[in-house]
DNA sequence: TGAAGTCTTTCATATTTATGCAAAATAGCT
DNA sequence: AGCTATTTTGCATAAATATGAAAGACTTCA
């Protein structure tokens, strides 16, 4: 399966960087060794029902269609209101402790919300570790957290 | 303020309107005697952060912003849950109960959400009819209001 | 295996979108 | 009003994205 791998590193780029055109795709993948063309690129995009957002500071990169992103939310809030036990940051970490066996299921779901500053996610089965690209990231990450945790 | 002007007939057509292309803003606020071209609309739709989706049918759409999408729905789910007493439909209308003083809260936030299949919206001290494009609509727009109360 | 059908990709290009720059409009001052 | 600064717009065009058509893969079935 060439085409749903592509698009499984498709996803992980979105994560990872900040794209702003189709043809930075084609370049990130050559360097992974996926030789593409931004055709194919615009019908994966098409495909997955990725946009193309302005951001805040001017330019435009590419993200989740608003359906996913709304439900996975749904999905974390509700994952972290069900297993949250506590939590402690330290330097750009964000360390979650859930109840037993909800640590993967939750790492899983962050990772799935693709946080612009969030660099990686690691759950084993009761811990969440969360690395942030910097402190101004952790700490905007707790409060996405506090917020999810704390209602609305 | 042409510029303001503008934009909110952008906001309006949004949810009126299947919009595939920046030409179609042209010649839409064209028929409403509004004068621009393709250039101010790409930077309007920049300035409102407004993203072209690829639909699940095949083409594409322009749509609100991921983030205010998410918000709007937010405050709706929570006026919804605090201030719902009733609701009935028939016919392509959603008629809303709420307690006194939520009525135009709740029909703006509806509007809000730029729902594509809806008409319209009404709403007074303590109702709000929300007319849909048709019947399936109808029932579409009631799962999503049931789904909104039911916590999630 | 090979023919037929389906799916995927590329190439070439059409279509669409973004933007530099100059002009026009608008807003603040005095 | 008159002048200056700021914002907004259009024009022209560059840049980015989408897509028809042909070629290549991959399946399936006999």
């Amino acid at each position: 399966m060439k085409k749903q791998e592509r698009q499984r590193y498709i996803k992980r780029l979105l994560s990872s960087k900040e794209i702003e055109r189709q043809e930075d795709f084609v370049s990130l993948l050559r360097a992974e060794n996926i030789d593409v063309t931004q055709a194919t690129i615009s019908r994966d995009i098409k495909d997955m029902q990725l946009v193309k957002v302005p951001s805040a500071t001017g330019g435009y990169h590419y993200s989740m269609p608003v359906q996913k992103k709304m439900d996975t939310e749904k999905k974390l809030k509700r994952t972290l209101k069900d297993a949250y036990v506590s939590y402690a940051t330290q330097d750009k970490f964000v360390l979650i402790k859930v109840l037993p066996g909800n640590g993967p299921a939750l790492a899983s779901l962050v990772e799935a919300m693709h946080y612009e500053h969030v660099f990686g996610t690691l759950g084993d089965d009761s811990t969440v570790l969360i690395i942030c690209k910097s402190l101004d990231a952790t700490l905007e990450l707790q409060q996405t957290l506090q917020r999810l945790l704390s209602d609305n």
